[in-house]
DNA sequence: TTGTTTTTTTGACTGGGAGTCAATAATTAA
DNA sequence: TTAATTATTGACTCCCAGTCAAAAAAACAA
C-alpha cells in the first residue's frame, strides 16, 4: 500500500469531483450538454487541468460509463448470489438490469451512445479498460449462470453454446430498454406495459431453450417478488422515492 | 397532379441531392462528421439554401433515417408476402432485418443515435412524420403476422397481446444488432457467430410462445434458404459484392 | 419589352465550444 | 535556501452551426 502525498490525494479527489459534476450535468440535460467550460467553472478547476485527467470530452463520457458499468456489475453480483435455481437467478439478473435502468436512465443512453460512436477506441486506456472489464464481467456472469443451468441438468443445449443464450438475454435487455428509453409511443403501437412485456419475453426466450422450470410450471412473478424483497429492497425504495419527487 | 415549374423542380431535385451527398458522408465517416459547410461545397448549394430545406443539421439526420426506414419497410413488405406459414413469414422478416443491417450498417447506427438523443422532437414535421409513419408501418406489419399466427391456430396467447410478441422480436433485433454494430469483441466473450446466434434466439423466443411449428419440428434453416432465393436473391448478391470489394 | 414586386440565394458574420500552450505557480529535490 | 521539476492557468486558435442583410433571380404587371 503506497502512501499518497497530500498533492497526489488532491489530484485523485479532483478527478472524482470532475466526474461527479459531469455526471450531474448529464443526468440533468443529457450528454450533448456536457461542456468543458461549465465543468471547469462548476468544479473550480481550470480547463487545462481537466485535460490532465481526460484526453478529451468524450473520454469523460467513457469514464462515466465505466463507473456506471461497475455499479451495474455490483447489482448483477448480488442478483447472481440469489439462493435459488439457476433460472431463478436469471430472473434476478433481469430484475437487476431493469432496476439499474430505472435508477440511471441517462447512464443507459450514455452507454448506447458509446456503442454507436467510435468514441471508445479514442478513449484513454485507463477509462476504456474500466468500461471494458466491467462489461466482460457482467457478460461472463450471465454466461456463468447459463452454465450452472446446464450443470444442474435444468438446461440442455444441442448446438448452441451457453454464450449464445446469454447473448440472447443481453440483446433482449438492450433492445427493449433502448426502445423504452427512446420514448417511442409504445401505447400507440399496442404495447400497454412494456416492462411487463419485457419480462414475458425473457421468459419466453428461456422457455424456448427449454430451461426448467418453464414459466408455465413455476410462479416467476412470486420469485420476482422475493428477489425484490430479499435482494433489492433498498433500491426499490429509491425508485419509489424518485417516482414521488417527479 | 400539379405540374411543377422548372424552378420548383430544381428545388425538389436539390433536396434529393443534399440528402444523397449527406448520406454519402455519413456512410463514409459517420454522422459526427456530417458538416454543413462540406455539404454546401460538395453539392454546390450555399449553406443558407440548405437551411431552406432543413431546420438544422440534425433535421438532415432525421430525413435520412426516414428514407432508410421507408426502404426497410419495402423489404419488410416483400418478406411478409412470402408464401408460407405465419411463422415462416416471421423468419422472412428476420431475414429482411438482417439483410438491411448488412446493407446499411450506418443507417442502423443513425437510427440508434436518433433513439437516444432528443433530436426527433426538434425535427421538422415533414421529416419526423416520414420516419414515424414508416416505423409504425413496420411495427404494425410484424404485429399483423403475429395475429395471422393466432388466426391460423398456430399460436395461442394466454395473457400476452400480439404486440407484446412483436415487441419481443423488435427488441431482440435492435439489441442483437446494436451489440454487433458496436464492434464488441463477441468472440472474446464466446459468441463465435453472432448472426447465427441471433436467429437461434428469435426461434427460441417464438418456441417459448409455443408458436407452431416449433423449431425442433421444422427445418427453418431450409426455409431461410428458400427466402433468400425466392425473395431476396438480388439483395444477397449485393451483400456478396460488398464483401468482395472490402 | 421594361419596370416593379416577390421570392430565392448567397456567404460573410456571430457565438459558442473543444482543445492548446506559453507563462506562471506550486512542489519537490538538492 | 535555491534550483529543478511538475502542475495549473486561462487567453488564444480553430472549427462549425446557424443567421441575416444584401444581391440575384423569378414572377408579375403594364
Amino acid at each position: 500500500m503506497e502512501q499518497l502525498s497530500p498533492k497526489q490525494r488532491e489530484i485523485r479527489d479532483r478527478e472524482s469531483l470532475i466526474l461527479q459534476v459531469a455526471r450531474g450535468m448529464i443526468e440533468q440535460s443529457g450528454s450533448t450538454q456536457l461542456n468543458m467550460d461549465k465543468i471547469a467553472s462548476e468544479t473550480g478547476v481550470s480547463k487545462g487541468t481537466i485535460y490532465q485527467h481526460f484526453l478529451h470530452r468524450d473520454d469523460i463520457l467513457v469514464a462515466l460509463a465505466g463507473q456506471s458499468m461497475a455499479v451495474r456489475y455490483e447489482l448483477f453480483s448480488r442478483a447472481a448470489a440469489f439462493k435459488g435455481k439457476p433460472r431463478e437467478r436469471v430472473e434476478a439478473l433481469g430484475q437487476a438490469a431493469g432496476l439499474f435502468f430505472q435508477l440511471h436512465p441517462m447512464q443507459f443512453k450514455l452507454e448506447m451512445l458509446l456503442q454507436i460512436n467510435s468514441v471508445r477506441q479514442r478513449a484513454s486506456d485507463q477509462w476504456r479498460n474500466l468500461l471494458h472489464s466491467s462489461e466482460i464481467r457482467c457478460m461472463t456472469m450471465v454466461a456463468g449462470i447459463v452454465r450452472d443451468g446446464i450443470a444442474s441438468g435444468d438446461l440442455e443445449l444441442e448446438t448452441a453454446q451457453p454464450e449464445d443464450v446469454s447473448f440472447g438475454l443481453w440483446s433482449m435487455s438492450i433492445g427493449a430498454q433502448s426502445i423504452i428509453a427512446s420514448g417511442t409511443q409504445l401505447m400507440e403501437l399496442g404495447v400497454s406495459a412494456p416492462n411487463v412485456a419485457m419480462y414475458h419475453n425473457y421468459r419466453a426466450l428461456l422457455d424456448g431453450y427449454n430451461w426448467k422450470p418453464l414459466s408455465c410450471e413455476w410462479d416467476f412473478e412470486q420469485v420476482q417478488q422475493r428477489i425484490a424483497e430479499e435482494v433489492f429492497a433498498q433500491e426499490w425504495k429509491e425508485v419509489g422515492q424518485r417516482a414521488q419527487t417527479r
